[in-house]
DNA sequence: GTCTATATTATGATAGAC
DNA sequence: GTCTATCATAATATAGAC
């Protein structure tokens, strides 16, 4: 007999061993690869061994998806923190520091743009699947919001998927630590230097605070 | 008794070889990283057996620089054409049209800003090198163009290093083709499609071609 | 749920024939 | 200069003990 508790799947030792495991699969999957990460390496990190992988995830595909799930819905769950402290707010404002928060995010996560950066280059499976579930929905959140708002401050008429890759790739500054700190002799997660970038770049996608005649 | 040839090291079969490796490396570091790549995988591709990579490289980091020196190469060959053909053109129009190329450039060889990432992230010994023989010299070049013409031309300050990654980072639209197709359903290496997101982004950096008052 | 042991395949590099 | 043969290591994944 099994009680009520048909479903014990959320018993806290497991939650804590995934979140340890994803939490290094993601660090590892975006600084090598899916075929340059290896199981051995990540479950070394989360201090598990290698084989206990297979029991969460099955193989090393489903524990990549686990990682890719949680790094989105934490991207997410950020911009639905951020909307929702914005109600009443004008348009222009809220997409202005809609994108800040998305640069401040990329910045806390620099994960994020090398795991798009590493699927995102040829066909594939995995690039169907992340697309399917997860980067359409940022692509598309983003450039409904730079389109509209663009329209709105009477900017010039430019490509939204364009403006949306010059977002994204802006946030591969932060994916490049080691080569900044060389390049430019600064720690690129200092806050005052991501204030400063992500306040560059809104303007250059949505023009200065004073709107644009 | 050798006669006056004592270094044949520039007979035919052996470019010819080296550059079909180097090619199909270059191909393959870009997309899987260097740890991801295979000699076996970069040997099938050009179409020749994996140890041979070993006797005209030594060992896999010596293809990968060789690879790099490459690609590099071309990439500042080009610069310095199209400066060739720049002549007695004002400094404006030269920086634009030197950032406008540095764009297609990338467009036509995607495999530039996917090497750079690979290397970027975390500090390393291929790192260091890198950036001492190559992107060092690459970022110099575009941050001593981009922050003198802005200065001229009375545009706002801001800074270099953010400038220089907001180009950089604009380049790696090219290097997502597939997650790009799916997105905006076009081809990123369509010729328009190069031509208009080159000028939004150079006139981003350095406004419109008419100068800023 | 986590471990040990292991099967199977793929990897980078070397030795030596031609 | 290119090939075949081979070695030592590391990879993913499975089976089964506890």
């Amino acid at each position: 007999m099994k009680d009520a508790s048909e479903a014990p799947r959320f018993d806290v030792r497991t939650v804590r061993t995934r979140e340890q495991i994803e939490l290094a699969a993601l660090e590892i999957f975006a600084e090598l690869g899916f075929e340059g990460a290896s199981t051995r390496q990540i479950a070394a990190r989360a201090g598990v061994k290698q084989q206990l992988l297979s029991y969460h995830y099955k193989n090393k595909l489903g524990l990549w998806k686990a990682t890719a799930d949680r790094l989105f819905g934490a991207c997410r769950e950020r911009f639905e923190q951020r909307l929702a402290g914005l109600e009443g707010v004008d348009e222009a404002t809220q997409t202005r520091l809609l994108l800040k928060e998305y640069l401040v995010f990329c910045s806390e996560n620099p994960e994020l743009a090398r795991f798009m950066m590493q699927v995102g280059a040829t066909p594939s499976e995995r690039l169907s699947w992340l697309y399917e579930h997860h980067t359409r929905g940022l692509l598309e959140l983003v450039a409904n919001r730079i389109g509209p708002t663009r329209k709105a401050l009477g900017l010039a008429d430019a490509d939204v998927h364009h403006l949306t890759y010059l977002l994204m790739g802006a946030s591969a500054m932060f994916s490049q630590r080691a080569e900044y700190e060389m390049v430019a002799g600064q720690k690129v997660d200092d806050p005052d230097v991501v204030a400063r970038f992500a306040d560059l770049v809104v303007e250059m996608l949505l023009g200065g605070p004073e709107g644009v005649g």
